[in-house]
RNA sequence: CGGGGUGUGGCGCAGAUUGGUAGCGCGCUACCUUGGGGUGGUAGAGGUCGUCGGUUCAAGUCCGGUCACUCCGACCA
């Protein structure tokens, strides 16, 4: 029975897919809750999933000429300030320290919710002349923002993530980065995660705190609610302006820099589990999973099971993740125990199996079994790896395409969500906050961003009738 | 921040209305058994009931405060 549910501990993903996410995290071993509200212990299998993101990520950026480095992890109050947009946005959200021992601080310190503020007191230091441009760097580290409310990897008060921050003589060369590395963050949601995004810029009333322009990569959950997947902004030289950093141009001028910000969070992870798990568990993408291949030997006490399961271990593990779990656990408990967490294929090898120089493996997404000759064992692991990988993009492909409906009217967004359920809501719009936040108001939807991908549906707005300027995706976020 | 729910061995829960000193399942430990979808058995270990205070001869149980988790909204990577 493919489609029977093994684990019954879980909630089931359509009944109540909020609790079936709680009940994934906690059950993967991916976090613990500690006793600060909001704020989780990544245990080491969540942990590892994020190494990898990282290291793929790392790689990505230092391919494009980043740097990294790191920024210290509290901000004085008056360096805050500087801005008042970033200040306006952000300051509602900032923990603060207020004492150093027993002593009150002469000027209060917030804890990172973001380091512009920091990379630019740093930049305005260290770049002076033409020659000193661009600076590209980024950095890994955690923030932490007050937030009200918390759900792990989605929304928690101190996460872990990278942001990189760069500075360019020309607007030009800044808006180029901009762009560079949203598309990078494409490219790797949709490479290594498995998972569409919608490329597209966001909203003035949208847009970050201080920036001119930020664009993001929006991706839609299996419960049909778009997660934000990833950010990057440009700044024009409204920072350089606000933290005074200048460089003498070739022509002996005192100009202004131009900047960038762009980040992803271990709020990847999220989206990982909400877009391709299932009522087994965790599905997770080859890229990024801890373990890639777990070898079960059936009836392992018998003779020559173990060494034959741990030689078929050596065999792949210089290319893939592997491991056995050689627990003496029951081989059906182990097969619940790796759905749950997600491991792309599982090897099966028994007696009967050596006998004829064979395995089984089986896919975590359809439960699909392959006998696999032994000999012909490596060739065999990669095509189903890569064949796991296509189709559970291809699943997560197919939700967005059946959950996304191109509107012309009010009545019909409100129609199509309560007939197809959430999704993304294709529809014009003349620009105006006032539809925007109407929209919203009377559909539940919220503006997304506006995708890169244009079409024209209509030539009005969907609100308003009046002359559109733009197609808009619109959804409900998490 | 508003509304609802929850907090009792590691996990899931019962006990609370009718106060009298804590129980079940799973897990855990040891041994045996079994092994191709969470094997079966025997013997064990483990909790003062989120927390602070109040009422009472006596509080898991009643009252008040507080903290955390969770769900639904409003705002956010």
């Amino acid at each position: 029975m493919a489609d029977k549910k093994m684990v019954e501990a879980i909630t089931s993903r359509d009944e109540d897919f909020a609790q079936w996410y709680t009940d994934i995290v906690k059950k993967a071993d991916l976090i613990d809750y500690s006793s600060v509200k909001g704020c989780m212990i990544i245990r080491p299998y969540g942990y590892a999933i994020w190494e990898n993101m990282q290291k793929i990520l790392d790689k990505m950026f230092k391919d494009t000429g980043h740097e990294n480095v790191y920024m210290p992890m509290f901000i004085s109050e008056s360096l805050l300030n500087k801005e008042k947009d970033h200040v306006k946005g952000f300051a509602p959200e900032v923990a603060w320290v207020t004492h150093g021992g027993s002593e009150k601080l002469p000027e209060r310190l917030c804890v990172r919710p973001t380091s512009e503020t920091l990379f630019c007191e740093h930049y305005s230091n260290i770049v002076h002349s033409h020659r000193d441009l661009p600076k590209l760097y980024n950095q890994w580290c955690s923030v932490v923002r007050w937030e009200k409310t918390t759900r792990p990897f989605l929304r928690s008060r101190e996460f872990l993530w990278q942001e990189g921050h760069t500075v360019h003589a020309t607007a030009e060369e800044a808006i180029e980065e901009t762009e560079r590395m949203l598309n990078i963050y494409a490219d790797f949601c949709e490479k290594y995660l498995n998972m569409p995004v919608i490329k597209g810029k966001k909203t003035e009333s949208d847009k970050f705190a201080g920036a001119e322009a930020t664009y993001a990569i929006e991706a839609l959950m299996h419960d049909g609610k778009a997660l934000q997947a990833g950010t990057s902004h440009y700044f024009g030289d409204g920072f350089a302006k606000a933290f005074d950093i200048t460089y003498n141009s070739k022509e002996n001028k005192l100009e202004y820099v131009y900047e960038t910000s762009w980040g992803v969070s271990t709020r990847l992870i999220g989206a990982v589990i909400m877009s391709h798990g299932d009522d087994n568990g965790l599905v997770l993408p080859p890229a990024i999973a801890p373990i890639q291949v777990v070898i079960i030997p059936v009836n392992q006490h018998k003779e020559g099971v173990l060494e034959k399961a741990r030689e078929i271990a050596g065999r792949l593990k210089d290319k893939y993740r592997v491991k056995i779990d050689e627990s003496d656990n029951s081989p059906g408990w182990k097969f619940a125990e790796y759905e749950m967490k997600g491991v792309p294929l599982r090897l099966e090898i028994g007696p009967k199996d050596i006998e004829n120089e064979q395995c089984v493996i089986v896919r975590r997404d359809n439960r699909d079994k392959t006998f696999v000759k032994l000999s012909e064992l490596e060739e065999n692991v990669e095509a189903l790896l890569q064949a796991f990988a296509d189709s559970i993009y291809k699943m997560s492909y197919d939700n967005m395409q059946r959950r996304t409906y191109e509107c012309t009217s009010m009545d019909e967004i409100m129609q199509k969500l309560s007939e197809n359920g959430d999704g993304f809501v294709h529809a014009m719009w003349c620009g105006g906050e006032e539809c925007e936040d109407k929209v919203k108001e009377t559909t539940g939807v919220g503006s997304r961003c506006i995708p890169f991908e244009q079409k024209e549906i209509s030539d009005k707005c969907v609100c308003c009738g009046k002359p559109a300027k733009h197609m808009v995706c619109w959804g409900k976020a998490y």
